[in-house]
RNA sequence: GCCCCUUUCGUCUAGUGGCCCAGGACACAGCCCUUUCAAGGCUGCGACAGGGGUUCGAAUCCCCUAAGGGGCGCCA
């Protein structure tokens, strides 16, 4: 009962954040704060290969902007650091080298391409693809000799002839028999260890708790099982969550279009969005409730009610459930975040540099979106002045009805109270002078003075131009 | 080839032996509201992978098959 929650996300900087590992950063960083655990934030670069900086910057940033805040880790360091895999080789070797004295690891001098050549045998011969085991013997006295010479070795561990059982919190029972394993590698030629060693060293030295993480290392499992066994140290529980997959139900990837979480940033999705649709892909609380603020989420979220069965990215749920966090949003909030977006896109719009008028506009198009970016085409969309968009368009302005009418309305805007009472009467008026009324008499006023047949409130959008410009578009 | 996981509407899912000829949400269609488009409301469409058991009774338990996915690396 005394023991913390401390869970981790522990991603590889060989790309951008993606929406799979940011599910799985969320379903950690949940039960963190659900429990008033810990969560921490490892990053696992010992492939120096395929490593970059660029990478650890953009996860930083993008975990950052989902609000997943880490308790240790980069930039916020810790008791248990460092958190750079690639700062932790004294640690790795120090835990093999107590691997190597006990026994259950050993040097082993095979050659990669004596390897390839037997793996290669064994498939012609339908054989299990594994080590077979040649240096698992070798006497002391010739592993010195050897290691003497300077021949070149890896450290393999010794699997033990038992089978291993996991009880998962999402899976539950999972076994393995003993023969599906061969004796593995822990530390590679260059001495540089392995991640499903690297693995287990880290979530023991850090103390982790829970390992919730993603289906893809449900059979590491059985080999991490292995290693925590040979040193002697109890293992976490495990979580493991199914991936998410593309439209066409095979593993999400760069093909199904945006799967970085960086780019929806871009996109114009809340972070509060992203959230509640990823925590929902694979979770529920056991109801039919579909929204929640992230507050709700850190109250309910389980690791138990997480599913087992792969699910696809639906990105038409995410669009909606992205208009449904940003209609609910009052306009203090969302002002701030719309404002920069129809600055980038309208540079030199006057208009957008009057608060009140902007405050309108963002009041008047709020409805109208689903994303942050959607507010550029709907504000474009009436705060230029343009032709009839299509011949339905034209036709309705280029009646005599519509003229007199356009002419009758120009009158009373020049002379109503310009408030929306004033435009309401004075749109009566003209109405009632050209003999239009309902959509005869709102449909051309509204192309006339937009060029579309569809948009905003109307009132709402002669509110946002003002008397000056909606008179100058009515008399064009 | 071997090992492991999974399988309810197109998609996300509820469902843990009778409340289910299966409920909700997205999408789609229709209607209502409305000066338009949205938003909102209502209605409709639409699924227990297949086959065997167990049981008075099965989406739910067991077995087999199929399909999908993951792993079997000196990748993570």
């Amino acid at each position: 009962m005394s023991q913390q929650v401390r869970v981790r996300f522990a991603p590889s900087p060989t790309g951008y954040l993606h929406v799979g590992g940011a599910r799985t950063a969320l379903f950690n960083w949940l039960y963190a704060r659900k429990t008033g655990g810990k969560f921490i934030l490892r990053i696992e670069d010992t492939d120096v290969e395929r490593s970059t900086q660029e990478a650890v910057d953009g996860l930083l940033r993008d975990m950052k902007w989902l609000g997943l805040t880490w308790d240790e880790g980069p930039e916020v360091d810790g008791p248990h650091g460092p958190y750079f895999q690639s700062q932790r080789l004294e640690i790795y070797k120090k835990y093999a080298e107590k691997l190597l004295q006990n026994g259950s690891a050993y040097p082993c001098f095979c050659s990669e391409e004596e390897l390839e050549a037997k793996r290669q045998k064994a498939e012609e011969e339908h054989r299990s693809l594994h080590y077979d085991g040649t240096c698992r013997n070798l006497g002391k006295e010739e592993v010195e000799k050897r290691i003497a010479a300077g021949e070149p070795y890896v450290v393999r561990v010794r699997v033990p002839d038992k089978d291993y059982v996991l009880n998962d919190l999402v899976r539950g029972r999972v076994e393995w028999k003993s023969e599906t394993l061969g004796d593995f590698i822990i530390l590679r030629s260059s001495g540089m260890p392995v991640y499903n060693f690297c693995v287990v060293v880290d979530d023991a030295d850090m103390q982790i708790s829970h390992v919730v993480r993603a289906e893809e290392h449900l059979t590491n499992t059985h080999r991490q099982l292995i290693i925590y066994e040979a040193l002697g140290i109890t293992p976490p529980t495990f979580a493991h969550a199914s991936l998410i997959l593309g439209e066409d139900k095979t593993k999400l990837s760069k093909r199904h279009g945006a799967t970085s979480v960086g780019q929806y940033a871009l996109d114009g999705f809340l972070p509060e969005a992203m959230i509640n649709f990823l925590a929902l892909l694979g979770w529920n609380e056991g109801n039919d409730r579909e929204i929640y603020s992230v507050e709700e989420l850190k109250e309910c979220f389980t690791l138990e009610r997480i599913s087992k069965s792969p699910g696809v990215f639906d990105h038409a749920k995410l669009t909606w459930m992205n208009g449904q966090h940003l209609r609910a949003l009052s306009v203090e909030n969302l002002l701030p975040m719309v404002e920069p977006v129809l600055k980038k896109e309208m540079p030199d719009e006057p208009r957008l540099q009057n608060p009140e008028i902007l405050r309108k506009l963002v009041e008047l198009i709020q409805i109208k979106m689903n994303k942050l970016n959607d507010a550029v085409e709907v504000a474009k969309s009436f705060l230029n002045a343009s032709q009839p968009e299509n011949e339905e368009a034209a036709a309705m302005i280029s009646t005599d009805k519509s003229k007199d009418l356009f002419a009758a309305l120009a009158e009373e805007f020049a002379s109503c109270e310009w408030v929306r009472e004033g435009y309401n009467a004075a749109i009566k008026a003209a109405g009632k002078t050209a003999g239009a009324k309902g959509k005869e008499l709102f449909m051309p006023i509204r192309v006339k003075i937009t060029g579309t047949c569809h948009g905003p409130d109307l009132v709402g959008i002669l509110d946002v131009l003002g008397r000056e410009e909606v008179l100058k578009r009515l008399r064009n």
